[in-house]
RNA sequence: GGCCCUGUGGCGGAAUGGCAGACGCGGCGGACUUAAAAUCCGCUUCCUCGUAUGGGGAGUGUGGGUUCAAAUCCCACCGGGGCCA
């Protein structure tokens, strides 16, 4: 697709000597390119550097960080690119410091897999994969200021990332100051006896007892032993080790994340995954849970985002319920079954319980079964209920279940309630039992119904509900004390209630669970952290960092089903002395371990915004100053895709607020402003069970005038094309809309169509090609619909953006990916549009430029004949700076297309040349949009220095609007005729002129004017009676 | 199933309460040309009256509503997309 069907092919050398033509584009490119980097054009000095001036205001303007991979940039790089590229050039001409850089998230997975596939080093293709990127971004002339350029595989830049480990790993999060503090000063705090000593209760690693080598039971700090010291203390550390279930692929020698396991299979590979307890390292991002949802409040970001991020830390306040577990007779066990509802006002509600098949309590029924416990019954179901997975038990519409015997005792009403099990309910979430409560739960309401549950209101639902649990607010029926109060004060008092009694808790629970970081694999910054003799982890001192991935031969992962992280195989590194691994606190020559997991993908792109501040500065992550000025108030636009709406987002609002706490950073949020550009899709055809077809097996036909083309030589015979792959889609004058829409594509080459029939909604039809005696002939093709597609290998409807500007230039490039369409939408690419473009490049060009001698053709003295082009451009620099503002380029475009095509016509019809003053503003407005072209033109037409630097052009708000408007007269909000008055005339005399117009009195004789209503400059509308 | 976004000519889109369809693509016609390409000029939502520098009607997924006025705001439904379950 992206070789062969973009119209017009642009002739190297044809037309006129001076005509902007592709070559030209890729001669004057460059050359800019090289302009701008030999002045130093877009170098942003930092506060207290020569050449910052402290008097202009700041932008800091971010792109996502691009992982460089093997197959280069797509065209979604280049659309969010280009967007930032145009609001920094348009900020710096407005006289901002703009801040604009670029480096590499190239740590990670793909890098790795890709060199154990071709067996290059993941070193050496990572670096080659930059290069290739960096060539091609900088084919854009994006305004990036490269001083600044790092990536994330830098010794110097991951030593900082470890640094930044570490203070999370020397840190803990104080509740109820609602922040984190260094370590040493909660030790200090134990030890002045200023809190109580004990493991930190909100620790979800920890689950109670036998935690403590001592114990449980902790006293003075000076009396605890070390070991019971060092436990307590890393209990509360925003770093930490713990033991974790993860899905490990024997095959592929790694854990997988949940989203990369599907039914219990390999996403890639299809290889089985298993659960296995892992010694990981993990984030307490869940005592942040509440700040971070609090600091979307602050924040201008698109609400879908917000929402995601409040979804995916999920924060549900309710009550932690105990429900007294009873014996065969009825008495309480002094067992519980422990429950969290967010619904506790609708206990008295809750007929009966449910537990996750999963549950403790399911196997006890089964291992020593009540009188009632059908056991062979209860067997079958729960083996049935593990093959199923979680979207499937959800998703089920009919409820199974069954009766595990058991008993327990509803606390509010003392009620012995059965406990039955289902598998809509999941031992992942929460506490993997549940209250059932028909009356106000949809589910609920369903299984008591399929079971013969009773059912009880506990909310009155309003007069004529016919519905079956009610949701809604309502006062308490049927709930003892509780009766009367609405939803939340029943809520609050019933948890004051069991909380009175022992019962339970006011809980929140939140869906967030702590962060997993690490990763068995190789390509990934090492954790500055090393384990003595007993196995006790130690963090290697400041001074020592960068920890240096090691070389390694041999990256292949090793099959196997114990986990063993791959710089295990580095035995030379890994074993080691704490001298020389930079360990304080051991005797110099202890031996000690390395860890050997390593950090995953996501740890370099939590704080490269902060690098890019000062990403040079040897002393310090970023400097002070620097820190404050360019992320004061937090980076003033984040342009990127929305896939990373949740994870890497949460993540770096996570790593910034630790260092905000932490005094390291001066803006709480990091990202102010944050937009996601759409994706860019591509036109796809599909088959009448709408499976998809690869462009290549797509036959593109089109015929304008069946007439004019020649006879088909039959004689080459008809062959029928596979119907599996045959499309066929022709454009003819002769079809009525509704064909011409599956018809519009462009063509390839010109074929015959004969026998066009309709059936069924598909067309048939016979296409002859002509002009290749040796081309195929087809026949009955079935024509498909068109749709939009995501671009993909398979599909082969992928954009190279290499062709693009070979063909076009960057120029043009840029342009066509903002006029596609608003920025957030997603957008099918279409080759031919973006013909639409260039020759809106060679009109501006063929305007100012005598095409035959390559001078300017402007008139150097304005008169009356130029007004028209003066107002127009006036209208344009205000619409185009308005537009960039709310990052709306498609209309900025539009308008600069409106004044060109006026200076066209005006130049075509009457001779009027534009002035060149006129000119040199124009290539202003259009510098930041189409930098190369602007630049040129800047140069032919004498401006002085470069266009790039110069600054915006201002406008006459008195040249906006002309003299007189027409406006539309309406009857009845119905446009009956047009008017034209003059601009300033207010409302009365609007109306006067309206009320006075021969036609008007015309519209509205005999009937009674019932209201006038006048908006001046834009309509009058005129009510009657009828 | 829940939540969010979205639906406008042949196509991409513009208009965020005030002339629906800016601008581009495609199409049609014209000028230039031996001819074509390129360029330039004009037309291009649909239906209708029938040649006027015009008039009428319909129209922004469907059906209701609010308003002097709705693509735009509200309700319900239908289709497409995303996120969660």
């Amino acid at each position: 697709m992206s070789h062969e069907t973009q119209t017009p092919q642009t002739p190297a050398r044809a037309g006129p000597r001076h005509r902007y033509d592709a070559a030209m584009a890729n001669t004057i490119e460059p050359r800019w390119q090289q302009a701008w980097k030999d002045q130093g054009a877009f170098t942003q000095p930092n506060p207290g550097q020569p050449g910052f001036d402290a008097s202009r205001p700041k932008f800091y303007c971010l792109d996502m960080f691009p992982y460089p991979s093997g197959a280069g940039l797509h065209v979604g790089h280049p659309e969010g690119y280009t967007a930032t590229d145009i609001i920094c050039r348009f900020r710096r001409m407005k006289g901002y410091n703009v801040l604009h850089p670029m480096g590499w998230d190239a740590f990670g997975l793909p890098a790795e897999q890709y060199a154990i596939q071709t067996g290059v080093h993941p070193a050496i293709t990572t670096r080659q994969a930059i290069d290739n990127f960096r060539r091609q971004l900088q084919r854009f002339g994006f305004c990036y200021d490269w001083s600044r350029e790092f990536g994330t595989i830098d010794e110097d830049y991951y030593g900082w990332t470890q640094w930044i480990f570490l203070r999370l790993y020397g840190a803990w999060y104080d509740a109820r100051a609602r922040r984190g503090r260094p370590i040493t000063e909660l030790i200090a705090e134990f030890e002045a006896g200023k809190r109580p000593v004990r493991l930190n209760p909100d620790a979800a690693e920890y689950t109670g007892a036998g935690d403590l080598p001592g114990g449980t039971a902790a006293g003075e700090w000076s009396t605890l032993d070390p070991e019971t010291q060092r436990a307590i203390v890393d209990s509360y550390r925003l770093a930490y080790v713990a033991l974790q279930t993860v899905n490990w692929c024997p095959k592929l020698g790694t854990a997988l994340a949940n989203e990369e396991v599907i039914d219990g299979k390999s996403e890639r590979g299809g290889f089985p995954v298993y659960r296995k307890p892992l010694r990981q390292w993990l984030f307490r991002i869940t005592a942040y849970a509440d700040r971070l949802l609090e600091g979307l409040g602050d924040v201008d970001w698109p609400a879908s985002t917000r929402a995601m991020q409040e979804a995916w830390i999920g924060k549900s306040e309710g009550a932690e319920i105990d429900f007294p577990i009873l014996d065969r007779q009825g008495r309480p066990t002094g067992e519980a079954l422990r429950v969290f509802t967010t619904r506790p006002d609708t206990i008295f509600g809750a007929t009966y319980m449910v537990v996750a098949p999963e549950h403790p309590l399911v196997n006890e029924a089964l291992e020593f079964p009540a009188p009632e416990t059908d056991v062979p019954g209860l067997r079958a179901y729960v083996d049935a209920a593990r093959n199923r997975s979680d979207v499937e038990r959800m998703e089920a519409r009919t409820k199974t279940g069954a009766f595990t015997g058991e008993y327990v005792r509803n606390p509010a009403n003392g009620e012995h309630i059965p406990v039955w099990t289902s598998d809509y309910v999941l031992m992942g979430y929460g506490t993997g039992a549940i209250m059932a409560v028909p009356g106000q739960d949809q589910r609920d309401w369903d299984f008591a119904t399929a079971f013969g549950l009773p059912i009880v209101r506990t909310v009155q639902p309003p007069e004529g509900f016919d519905g079956d649990a009610y949701t809604g607010e309502g006062p308490a029926i049927n709930s003892g004390f509780l009766d009367g109060l609405g939803v939340a004060d029943a809520k609050r008092r019933m948890i004051e209630w069991l909380e009175a009694h022992g019962a339970g808790v006011s809980r929140v629970h939140y869906r967030l669970r702590d962060w997993l970081f690490s990763r068995q694999r190789y390509w990934g910054e090492p954790f500055p952290i090393v384990y003595d003799s007993a196995g006790r982890h130690h963090a290697v001192s400041d001074d020592a960092l960068p920890v240096r991935l090691p070389e390694l031969a041999d990256y292949k992962p090793e099959e196997s089903d114990e986990p063993r992280p791959l710089l295990a195989k580095a035995t030379d590194w890994v074993t080691t002395t704490a001298r020389k691994a930079g360990v304080r606190g051991l005797p110099p020559d202890a031996p000690v371990k390395r860890e050997t997991n390593t950090m995953p993908g996501w740890a370099g792109s939590c704080w490269y915004f902060l690098r890019f501040c000062d990403s040079r500065n040897p002393v310090r992550f970023v400097g002070t100053d620097a820190e404050a000025y360019w992320m004061g108030g937090g980076v003033d636009l984040y342009i990127g895709g929305a896939e990373h709406a949740v994870l890497h987002l949460l993540y770096a609002r996570f790593w910034h607020k630790v260092l905000f706490d932490l005094g390291l950073v001066s803006a709480e949020e990091p990202f102010r402003k944050l937009f996601h550009q759409g994706l860019i899709t591509s036109f796809a055809y599909q088959r009448e069970d709408t499976t998809l077809v690869p462009v290549d097996d797509v036959k593109l036909i089109e015929c304008s005038d069946v007439s004019k083309l020649p006879e088909p030589d039959l004689s080459l015979g008809v062959q029928p094309l596979p119907p599996a792959t045959g499309i066929a889609v022709i454009a003819n004058p002769g079809l009525s809309n509704e064909a011409r829409s599956l018809f519009e594509p462009p063509s390839l080459s010109p074929l015959v169509i004969q026998n066009l029939q309709k059936h069924g909604g598909s067309f048939y039809f016979e296409a002859v090609k002509l002009g290749d005696p040796l081309g195929p002939v087809t026949t009955a093709v079935p024509v498909t619909d068109r749709t939009v597609a995501k671009m993909s290998k398979s599909l082969k409807n992928v954009i190279n953006p290499d062709d693009v500007i070979a063909q076009y230039g960057a120029d043009t490039f840029r342009l066509y990916e903002m006029y596609m369409g608003p920025l957030d939408a997603s957008k099918p690419w279409n080759p031919r549009d973006i013909g639409g473009l260039f020759r809106f490049l060679q009109r501006v060009w063929r305007v100012v430029i005598d095409e035959d001698t390559g001078s300017p053709a402007v008139a150097d003295a304005p008169g009356p004949e130029h007004d028209a082009i003066e107002r127009q451009l006036h209208r344009t620099i205000a619409k185009v700076e308005q537009d960039i503002e709310r990052l709306a380029f498609n209309t900025a475009i539009a308008s600069m297309i409106e004044l060109v095509n006026l200076a066209t016509s005006a130049r075509e019809k009457s001779g009027v040349l534009m002035t060149r003053d006129q000119a040199l503003r124009f290539c202003r407005v259009l510098a930041p949009f189409a930098p190369h072209i602007a630049e040129e033109l800047w140069h032919l037409l004498g401006g002085q220095g470069l266009v790039s630097l110069a600054s915006w052009p201002a406008h006459d708000p008195a040249m906006l609007t002309a003299d007189s408007v027409e406006i539309p007269v309406q009857i009845l909000g119905k446009v009956r005729h047009r008017l034209t008055v003059p601009a300033d005339a207010d409302a009365k005399k609007t109306e006067a002129i309206a009320m006075a117009d021969e036609r008007v009195l015309e519209l509205i004789r005999g009937k009674e004017i019932k209201k006038v209503v006048v908006v001046p400059g834009r309509m009058v509308n005129i009510v009657v009676g009828t």
